[in-house]
DNA sequence: CAAAATACCATAAAATCCCATAATATACCA
DNA sequence: TGGTATATTATGGGATTTTATGGTATTTTG
């Protein structure tokens, strides 16, 4: 499975152009679309993104698996709608079409954030912003994050 | 399962190069990617570090578990943005970049410490200390160090 | 045709490769 | 068992390649 890890900050350029981070782009690489998947978060103030596996995965699933509501089905079935296929140029960028830039606020400088299976683009203050309030509710919360696959039964339990 | 043993000092180079303790290297060579995942630990001043394969299986687990919260999900979510991909060179190097450095205080030395399936990378002097208290609130609180699994059913009520 | 998209070329900085060496560990053999 | 040959490590540094970025030229398409 694709594993998107870390952050990296790049500039857009005047055509709209910013380049993947390397190692995005080589997990990527072997899959069967040679670019990025891209579509407005409908949580946050980001772009979301992924390669066109994970399209296909969830294309695949909601087309065999009958465990989805019909309105879990048309949510998701949403997200094709809204989804653009943005492939790289030859030096690995991609254009970010004026509908994303605008929902993402995103103008001189986009933040590629690691999300493991996936990953997301922002505006590098907006993205600051987030990152602030999830660290304060997990604190308010006590959330403890043990790093390691924690088995929900676990985690239900430790909540307070 | 990776099982990271033993404590070992190697020197930083000019190119903030380090030696991953051949140890370590053999314990990950099986693995999909050459090299180490590294992130600023969020509970001490040191670099929490493991294989890729621990990684994927959080991702794993995160995808397909749905047991979690919104804001559970976001906090895991943030490690993936903050791990750091580290290949290996040719010699079994990794760079530690400027980020960790600091977060660590990392400069001349490396100390890499083994736990399990798990390892850590401290400034020297900080693992010492780290150390020094650990065994001091052992000490302190008289804690029996039985060197087994602890049942999982008592670990739940250990927490204070 | 005009506008947008794509291909192509150029460059500085950074990452990676590649070679060399000394110290250590391991293998081998008398 | 002791001792020597061989392999592996950790480390240093120069050469080469990749990356991110900018710009120009060519092609596509509505």
């Amino acid at each position: 499975m694709a594993l998107f890890l870390s952050t990296t900050l790049n500039k857009i350029d005047s055509k709209s152009r910013v380049s993947v981070p390397s190692n995005f782009r080589s997990t990527i690489s072997e899959q069967s679309f040679n670019g990025i998947i891209a579509f407005p978060s409908y949580s946050n103030q980001c772009i979301d993104s992924c390669g066109i596996d994970r399209m296909e995965e969830i294309a695949d699933n909601l087309d065999q698996n009958d465990g989805y509501s019909k309105e879990e089905f048309d949510l998701i079935s949403l997200y094709f709608g809204e989804a653009e296929r943005l492939p790289f140029d030859r030096e690995g960028r991609v254009i970010l079409p004026k509908k994303l830039l605008k929902h993402s606020k995103i103008k001189e400088h986009a933040l590629f954030v690691g999300l493991g299976p996936t990953f997301q683009i922002w505006e590098p203050d907006l993205y600051e912003e987030q990152k602030r309030k999830i660290l304060k509710i997990a604190s308010n919360r006590k959330l403890n994050p043990q790093f390691k696959p924690i088995p929900s039964a676990n985690l239900k339990n430790r909540r307070k």
